[in-house]
DNA sequence: CGGGACTCCTGAGGGC
DNA sequence: TGCCCTCAGGAGTCCC
């Protein structure tokens, strides 16, 4: 589900609220995710400090008061919910007050601290994780060390796009897909960004133009920061940590929009839906070259 | 290296 | 009401 803006609007609230919270208790509820929660690693967490949060690409990483990182991944549906009430049945009218009563079924971990907070780990489908990783050499696991760079930073540029793609004949959305290539995009955000460069999901990299290459770029960082700004987008069951829905699902131009007219004026065709990866693809025939 | 098919899991929505 | 099918913000594996 979440991509990078929804993963950065949870990163930034995460940092707001559970900053420096100490941890009473955890209670797992469901072990199976992407992979198998450690029961004994997670109980080690009680009496430790949460010092920090930080985002990679669309991992989320904790630090605490001892040199250990939990690693977590929202995978499809993965959500946190951030209870501050003290009230025990304050959970259920938390989750009745959204509307997401149906989902308490769903919570697979609960972080208890001191002060009588609570954060919770939700997930419908189970595609996301939680692991824990050494302090020392964390950045070395696999799902970190092979990430491009984040496309918001200044290594996200022409040369580096340029090299990268050096006569590789792979489809443009399928590469800006790849977390070696940029790390933090995801199905939404690749038909946006291509929407508004004006390039089709399926031009071969190896034929980017320069001028296209920099469009690639500028509407990258463009757009997640906009979305960003509005929350991230909900199509679904995203929600940043107090429930609240992004808003940014408002400006998709071409992502889920299957046969509706192109939304740039000046055009009146429809926009066309295939599978690319086994992704849907978004594009309009006439803008998009 | 790359493409494509398939997998994990659960729920929503459409067609009949 | 139910059944069956397809689809969903991800990403790993396996086979050719």
């Amino acid at each position: 589900m979440p991509e990078l803006p929804e993963v950065e609007v949870v990163k930034r609230s995460l940092e707001s609220s559970i900053q420096n919270l100490f941890i009473k208790r955890v209670k797992i509820n469901e072990v199976n995710l992407r992979y198998k929660i450690s029961h004994s690693k997670l109980t080690k967490l009680t009496g430790l400090k949460i010092k920090k949060i930080e985002r990679r690409s669309k991992f989320l990483l904790f630090f605490f008061n001892k040199p250990i990182v939990m690693l977590v991944h929202l995978g499809m549906t993965g959500k946190f919910f951030f209870i501050n009430q003290k009230n025990k049945k304050f959970k259920t009218s938390f989750y009745y007050n959204l509307n997401l009563e149906k989902d308490i079924k769903h919570d697979r971990v609960i972080i208890f601290f001191k002060n009588k907070q609570r954060l919770i780990y939700n997930d419908v489908r189970k595609f996301g994780f939680i692991k824990f990783l050494q302090l020392s050499n964390y950045k070395e696991n696999f799902h970190l060390n092979n990430l491009g760079p984040e496309p918001l930073g200044g290594n996200f540029n022409q040369n580096y796009f340029k090299s990268y793609i050096n006569n590789r004949s792979r489809f443009v959305k399928d590469i800006l897909m790849d977390q070696r290539f940029v790390a933090g995009l995801g199905n939404i955000y690749a038909n946006e960004i291509l929407f508004s460069s004006k390039i089709k999901p399926t031009r071969k990299v190896k034929t980017l133009k320069d001028n296209e290459i920099k469009k690639i770029i500028f509407f990258t960082k463009k757009i997640l920061k906009n979305s960003i700004k509005f929350g991230g987008s909900s199509i679904k069951d995203f929600s940043s940590i107090n429930g609240k829905k992004g808003n940014f699902q408002q400006n998709f131009k071409v992502y889920g929009r299957k046969d509706q007219i192109c939304s740039n004026s000046d055009c009146n065709s429809y926009i066309i839906k295939l599978n690319l990866s086994n992704r849907a693809s978004f594009y309009c025939p006439k803008c998009q070259k």
